[in-house]
DNA sequence: ACTCTATATTTCAATTACTGGCAACCAGTT
DNA sequence: AACTGGTTGCCAGTAATTGAAATATAGAGT
């Protein structure tokens, strides 16, 4: 970003990561979890300890970790709290039908400040896919996605060839909360060479009635 | 505890806190947050920095910080995999009708090795009350909780003096799953002084019908 | 336009708290 | 018995962390 003289905290960015690994693969043993963020074991068993110790984590009787009721407490909290999370909730499902019909991966995005924020996915089960856009941004005006946001093209799929990645094709729908204000898009990510005339013209029809249906769910929400 | 030479990473544990002030509180600003966690403002600044850099928050236009997107990953990760969560989000309205039936706090317990652990509650609104004993454990033979986990008397609510602290009473029932099994205890929690002849009874009934109906829920959730 | 306050950000040198390698130990498994 | 994976303790070196203080920024009030 900027700074030179920004210390930040190592440690902390590795018990981030720790955390990261384990919630994200739901459950890990020491020497698993160690590899994946590459530590030396004794560091990583500190760190997880610390994790441990303020209740992020819990241990199985077989030594694994998992997420811990502190994380649980925290996880629920934002999800109540925070309108985002209502949506990768309600749009999780949607996003694993339109891997189902598509074959391809396909990604939740919003608006964040000028960028279009990835939040959610579901990735494509073939060997070649799309993946790991999740919590990545991208500019607004050269993209797919950012034109759906913007409310560019209401209504229809958008289906390009991405700017972001020369080899990236992208099929896009906005999606349009209660007020009928756009909130997020769904877009369909693929290999250029594979999601190409008819492939890419059922993804975007699936897209767009994905989007329509995921709308129709925020809609029906009840504002408790 | 038990370690002497274990260097639980200090940065580790701030960062933490810094995390769960921020969720816990939905957002906070710079200062408020480094009082809360009491730390320097410097300090506090270049965690939370770290904190948004990995997307575990975001800040907004007004300098808040607020849950990030990393975040968010990780809590839908581990309300999709963990039963618990589950178990938490069905339980929280249940246990706000309980708390403003009674007027005492209640809380969601589980079972956890061989101690009852609290993961939620409905805080009550008076300035006395019970507080704060989310993510804590208590043994289970000296209990109401671990009677109703134990399922020592099914399908009636206690209603004891806590052996746990001297001043605090419990009314308790035990919660079952789809299946039948008892998956958690609500109880109703308050001072022995207030919590005593009609209102214990009160509160018994309300537990124990309030138990009924998160069961009830829980019965009817499909198995996604 | 100017001051005043409150908050946020940056800088920097001192130091400490952290790392990670190793060796020994333990408990299951094969 | 040998192997695998986890746990603990120790320790020396240093890179990483700290927090006071200086500086910047922003609103509010006059």
């Amino acid at each position: 970003m900027s700074n030179s003289t920004l210390h930040v905290a190592r440690s902390a960015e590795r018990v981030l990561s720790l955390l990261d690994a384990v919630v994200s693969a739901g459950a890990l043993s020491l020497g698993e979890a160690a590899k994946i963020v590459d530590l030396p074991i004794s560091t990583a068993l500190r760190h997880l300890k610390t994790l441990e110790l303020n209740g992020y984590l819990t241990r199985a009787a077989d030594g694994s970790f998992s997420v811990g009721p502190t994380f649980l407490r925290l996880a629920v909290a934002s999800l109540e709290a925070s309108p985002m999370a209502r949506l990768i909730l309600a749009a999780q499902p949607h996003l694993d039908a339109l891997t189902e019909a598509t074959g391809e991966s396909s990604y939740l995005a919003v608006l964040e400040h000028d960028h279009a924020l990835y939040l959610a996915t579901a990735e494509s089960p073939r060997a070649i896919r799309h993946a790991g856009w999740v919590g990545r941004t991208v500019p607004l005006d050269t993209t797919a996605v950012g034109a759906a946001l913007n409310g560019k093209k209401p209504g229809s799929a958008h289906c390009v060839i991405s700017a972001v990645e020369p080899d990236v094709s992208a099929a896009v729908a906005a999606v349009t909360g209660p007020k009928g204000a756009i909130v997020a898009a769904l877009s369909v990510l693929g290999p250029s060479q594979r999601l190409t005339g008819k492939a890419m013209k059922t993804a975007g029809i699936a897209v767009l009635k994905t989007a329509g249906a995921l709308s129709v769910d925020l809609a029906g929400e009840q504002p408790s």
